[in-house]
RNA sequence: UCCCCGAUAGCUCAAUGGUAGAGCAUUCGGCUGUUAACCGAAGGGUUGUAGGUUCAAGUCCUACUCGGGGAGCCA
């Protein structure tokens, strides 16, 4: 049995529909759209890889499969056999004439319409908006994104070696974690893989760990997910410019990748790709924090010796065309891990790439502290439990060496890349404060 | 946790304190090249909840509930 195969010809993906013009071709799929003239009616179909339109003339086909397309619904689901034609009339350029047509399940009444809708109401349907041609292109493109990193990793010999999700402490000791029971115990999902990418990097070298993080901050904006993806190089005999050049090097790989490959995708989501193009070549410009304070000169609500607060970052990403790398913030508003600069101990040797227009921070990376002693004292200022970071204290016992790393949000960079307007567009089931339904 | 905004038909929205309306969706009719097709007709409402002001409240006031955006925090 199978149900790629009907009436002895073999399913067609939509998109490879141009490969078999004037060819006989099977498509199933889901009724998208249906525009009825007379005797003729219009039926577009999807079947995830694209959208096509089948034409169904009167007179053309048995009078009772011409009625029964005139009666299916948006997101039946339809089997069409027919033959595919180049005509300039057709949105995709070709077109099916189907000389058989079954409806394998008609649609109820489908909720999300032709008509525009807010985002509470197609959140409360993301298992059915996934469908619409917008999410389903957003989607594409977080594949392709996701498929370059891999690549990008693999083709430099990095391995993937991923980290728990579930830790028994804080990884960094700041942001609020989910809590879990674990058995008798209490345990915590992971906010970051990093340390444990420490280790793995201490033994294989170059490695980077791929995979969801939890953070149960409340945060309530459009740049926010409790949960959402990370992806988390680490690596051995690393200082913080080898940090920020594989950094520029990743990211301009991901943005060449989509532009090559995720086109018609970038079409319907009506991406301005002028954007995105200075970005596929490096190097990214670098500026200190404290060249990053002369930019906010005169902005009042900047504080000298703060982190930058959202606005203030979209302030700086704005002066350039492509990601800006700030590096060697003020060593206390960061974390212990960090490496501080030997030319100047208050400052901490850390990088974060801010996005252009405005979609924040995508990358936040350091060179790690791999002094014992050093890193110790640091554990005891922050307060951390000496016995909770025993093991991550060995890394610095047995052959420590220089190295670092970052983090990429993947959502953060599928919405830059999409031109997303929330970051909930950007993963297929987002999770939120207070939503996790569907 | 704090600040701002909102809630009217299945959906998106309109309605000077005075008879609650349109587009889409649905149903019916028309149309052989539609591009969110179009044209005609029909059904569809306890205006988020509870109070209050008023001759009269969708509209003004109070509280609550739910939702949206932003701050902080960060990817």
């Amino acid at each position: 049995m199978t149900q790629q195969t009907y009436r002895g010809l073999r399913a067609v993906a939509i998109r490879r529909l141009p490969d078999h013009v004037d060819q006989e071709v099977l498509v199933q799929g889901w009724l998208h759209n249906k525009r009825s003239k007379g005797k003729l009616h219009f039926l577009q179909i999807r079947d995830g890889t694209g959208l096509v339109q089948a034409v169904v003339a009167k007179g053309k086909i048995d009078e009772a499969v011409f009625e029964a397309a005139g009666e299916l619904t948006q997101e039946s689901a339809v089997r069409v056999i027919g033959k595919c034609v180049a005509d300039e009339r057709a949105p995709s350029g070709v077109e099916i004439q189907p000389s058989f047509l079954e409806c394998v399940s008609k649609s109820e009444e489908f909720p999300i319409t032709k008509k525009e809708h807010g985002t509470a109401f197609l959140m409360e349907h993301r298992h059915l908006w996934l469908r619409s041609r917008k999410q389903a292109a957003t989607m594409r493109i977080r594949n392709e994104a996701i498929h370059a990193i891999r690549d990008f990793f693999y083709q430099r010999d990095f391995y993937c070696m991923d980290s728990p999700m579930f830790t028994p402490n804080a990884c960094e000791g700041t942001s609020t974690l989910f809590q879990v029971k674990y058995f008798e115990d209490q345990a915590f999902l992971t906010q970051s893989g990093q340390l444990y990418g420490e280790a793995s990097a201490m033994a294989l070298g170059k490695i980077y760990v791929f995979g969801p993080t939890f953070r149960a901050e409340k945060s309530k904006t459009r740049r926010h997910l409790t949960e959402f993806w990370m992806v988390e190089p680490e690596c051995a005999y690393y200082d913080l410019d080898d940090v920020m050049a594989l950094a520029e090097d990743f990211v301009a790989n991901i943005v060449t990748r989509v532009l090559e490959r995720c086109r018609p995708e970038l079409d319907v989501l009506e991406r301005d790709v002028s954007k995105l193009e200075p970005s596929t070549s490096t190097p990214y410009p670098r500026v200190s924090y404290a060249e990053a304070e002369k930019i906010l000169e005169g902005d009042e609500t900047f504080v000298s010796g703060d982190d930058f607060g959202a606005p203030h970052e979209t302030k700086i990403g704005e002066r350039f065309d492509r990601p800006v790398m700030i590096h060697r913030y003020p060593a206390a508003i960061k974390a212990f891990y960090m490496k501080h600069d030997p030319e100047n101990s208050d400052l901490a040797l850390c990088v974060d790439m801010i996005a252009p227009e405005g979609y924040g921070e995508m990358i936040g990376g350091s060179q790690r502290e791999d002094d014992y002693e050093t890193l110790i004292g640091r554990v005891r200022e922050h307060e951390l439990s000496e016995a909770d970071f025993r093991w991550y204290l060995d890394l610095r016992r047995f052959g420590s060496v220089p190295h670092g790393g970052f983090g990429l949000g993947l959502e953060r960079t599928v919405a830059w890349l999409t031109g997303a307007e929330h970051l909930r567009e950007c993963i297929p089931f987002p999770r939120m404060l207070y939503k996790i339904y569907p």
